[in-house]
DNA sequence: GTTCCCATGTAACCCGTTACATGATTTT
DNA sequence: AAAATCATGTAACGGGTTACATGGGAAC
């Protein structure tokens, strides 16, 4: 296919399809819907914007403001919508990226005193948790919003991989304690 | 810290605990084991070496070969041991980053013929079910294998993970084909 | 006897993150 | 009045991936 952008990319085209704009508004918003499964950094947002713009899919006209610094606020071409409905046509998608550095310690955890081990066990156990709290908290915000249905899966799914962590390091935290004793 | 080093390194310096290995081997012994939960690309492992190299924590030695391409055989020394056993000994770690373009469609699903949501979510389920078949067939063959342990633990969390992933994608698979016939 | 794969390595691009910059409001 | 935060933006570094290169076996 030619042309086809980073996914970050397209990620920027969804949140534009809703309303233009102002590029710091777009990370602050990309923050709080889609940081939880695809982070955008501040900064890519503008470098993103940028390249959509010379591709035509996108729109950028400066705003002028009194106090605030000055603006620059993108809207979402036809072309840049063709663009963005085509992507989510193709039912394919980048594999997901699982990536833990927990993970590689552990690996290694024979290497390790166990005390370190079941201190690393516990923080991933921890850190999960509280995540997993803070999912369940926003799912729990959405309650029965109609239009929320699809932020409500992708929440899901969030929870329930935090929650398989939890329950794994859990299993490892027990069979540490036992070892450790034997 | 002075001289902290990002994670690529340590898997590196850890794999290497164990023998000397060629970069090419390095590489692909990566691949075998911690590439479920940390992917090193080729060519990085040639570049971390040699950055590992210039820091004293690896020693390489040329090593002529008759028919195959020569090669460069790369050792742990002992500032290598040393720095690998501390960064084990801190029971941090950098979080566990989780990133789904797949997410990033279903976020948007509303803009999505449900036809096409559907055979998403159906990849999605098969993907990750082939993947946490894969991952139980090596935990089979680890079976009781003594040194295995954290080998098999760090399985043992891909395997949640998947099934997690699986579980989910059905349940969004039965809301969806639901939705569809109202 | 071509064609493909293996073993070895290099080079370039691009995404992602972190640090820097700045004037105006709000907070203490 | 000083300090922190907000709203806006830029610059640079570094890790990760993909593409390129190459000669000898293996496979068909």
């Amino acid at each position: 296919m030619p042309g086809s952008l980073p996914t970050t990319s397209y990620a920027i085209l969804g949140l534009l399809t809703r309303e233009p704009m102002s590029r710091y508004d777009l990370a602050q918003v990309a923050q709080r819907t889609i940081a939880h499964f695809w982070t955008i950094a501040k900064s890519q947002v503008y470098r993103e914007l940028e390249r959509l713009e010379k591709l035509g899919f996108v729109h950028g006209t400066d705003v002028r403001q009194k106090s605030l610094p000055d603006k620059r606020v993108y809207a979402l071409t036809p072309a840049g919508e063709q663009a963005f409905d085509a992507w989510l046509q193709v039912p394919d998608a980048e594999r997901t990226h699982f990536r833990s550095a927990y993970l590689v310690k552990v690996f290694f955890a024979n290497r390790m005193p166990s005390r370190t081990l079941i201190e690393l066990l516990r923080r991933y156990r921890d850190g999960n948790q509280l995540w997993r709290q803070e999912i369940e908290s926003i799912l729990a915000r959405l309650g029965g919003v109609q239009d929320a249905a699809y932020m409500r899966a992708t929440a899901l799914l969030g929870a329930r991989i935090a929650e398989a962590m939890v329950v794994w390091a859990d299993g490892e935290l027990k069979r540490a304690g036992e070892s450790q004793r034997a």
